[in-house]
DNA sequence: CAAGCAATCTTGACACTGTCTATATTGAAC
DNA sequence: GTTCAATATAGACAGTGTCAAGATTGCTTG
């Protein structure tokens, strides 16, 4: 632990002029005070207040907030490709209900859970801004580009060629999505009901996907 | 028109003291700057500006910001309501894939053509705030009530009793609501595939409905 | 018609924000 | 050891929401 001790690790100075580790720390404390007093309680300033260092420092790790909050959207997705793409589900093996059940309760599970960040990947903000960090857009395509090939498995494992995946991909994604929103959002406040529906709403995916019996038209 | 001379319709004076039109004028207003510049670009100050009154004097109208987003919000749900309630469907002589088909197309439509108002309506800037108004708050549990109320028409119409309408109402709201965010904040750009990823979601919700064959478990 | 009152509008002020500029300190490379 | 780029700093500016105190008006009541 301690062999290098040249290194930045060395908690004990009194207040070196070189913070060596800033960029995490914002990155960390920026998080924390999006989850516990929600956007409006994000400043620049205040961040810069709480971690000890001057207004203008974090200004030279983001260029400005708006690349800070890309680059908290950009670990939110590094996160949710980690949580969506466990095994056994892009393997595809046994693809069953249940398996579809799991698959949407870990998704509002995780939005719930990352309330902050979810805001942040899935929000206008962002979106709307044209501002997107270069590395931010990659990450989330990537995101539903893993989604997207989720969703191809399934079909494949279940021959059903009625599903055009793209369709459906974007269909249930909606589906995922807007009960993540509405529970974040507050709009939904029944907490207790979130696996209900989301197990309704695996049901429904379900039917989608193999339905009790072949209609030709 | 004109018959009413001493009514308030008197543009050609100067510049009366009391501006007689201010609320209404505010919240037209503040609509125009939310949808042309999106929510960083609509505040108190430049929305008085814009209407040739001081600083302070929309604060006569509205208690403070807040107050005055919950009244575009509120305006919003009256729309709503219009729009999703209009006949055949509230009485349901005449439910079918079809009728599904166009309340989807409707609902999503009206979020985009309205997407300032949309955004207000469902965004956790008011519902996590707990700060929303009365009127607000009744208009919008109203829209959710007539919601539930068609949701629960068609099922009697159809006689299928294996289907709960609050647990349909909220995972088909959920989807309607998904796509309707996702292609508001910018995320689905693909503004082609609206109208088919609508009729794919209407399939999705009939098929939930009135399956091809009714299996026992 | 006069007085008064409440609604409406105004200016002034305060604390806060993002971010630009110019300056200072440092660790590492040559 | 000098140089340089990375990193930190204070100062300043325009913009924000909103509170307090005063000015102007139209309606109401006598």
């Amino acid at each position: 632990m301690t062999s290098h001790p040249e290194s930045a690790s060395c908690p004990t100075s009194e207040k070196p002029y070189h913070h060596g580790d800033l960029r995490r720390q914002i990155l960390d404390e920026a998080a924390r005070l999006l989850r516990e007093e929600g956007e409006a309680g994000l400043s620049m300033r205040k961040l810069a207040q709480n971690l000890g260092v001057s207004r203008t420092a974090p200004y030279h790790h983001f260029a400005d907030k708006q690349a800070l909050l890309c680059g908290i959207a950009e670990e939110g997705f590094r996160h949710l490709r980690e949580v969506v793409r466990t095994p056994p589900y892009i393997e595809g093996a046994e693809i069953s209900e249940a398996a579809v059940r799991v698959f949407v309760r870990r998704y509002v599970q995780f939005s719930i859970d990352n309330a902050e960040y979810y805001e942040l990947m899935f929000g206008a903000r962002l979106w709307k801004s044209q501002q997107l960090t270069e590395s931010l857009t990659v990450e989330a395509h990537n995101a539903f580009k893993v989604y997207i090939e989720q969703i191809r498995v399934w079909q494949q494992s279940i021959r059903n060629p009625n599903i055009d995946p793209l369709r459906f991909a974007q269909v249930s994604w909606s589906t995922l999505h807007g009960m993540s929103r509405l529970l974040i959002d507050g709009i939904y406040l029944d907490a207790t009901a979130i696996n209900v529906m989301s197990d309704t709403a695996a049901k429904m995916f379900w039917q989608q996907l193999c339905p009790p019996s072949q209609v030709a038209s």
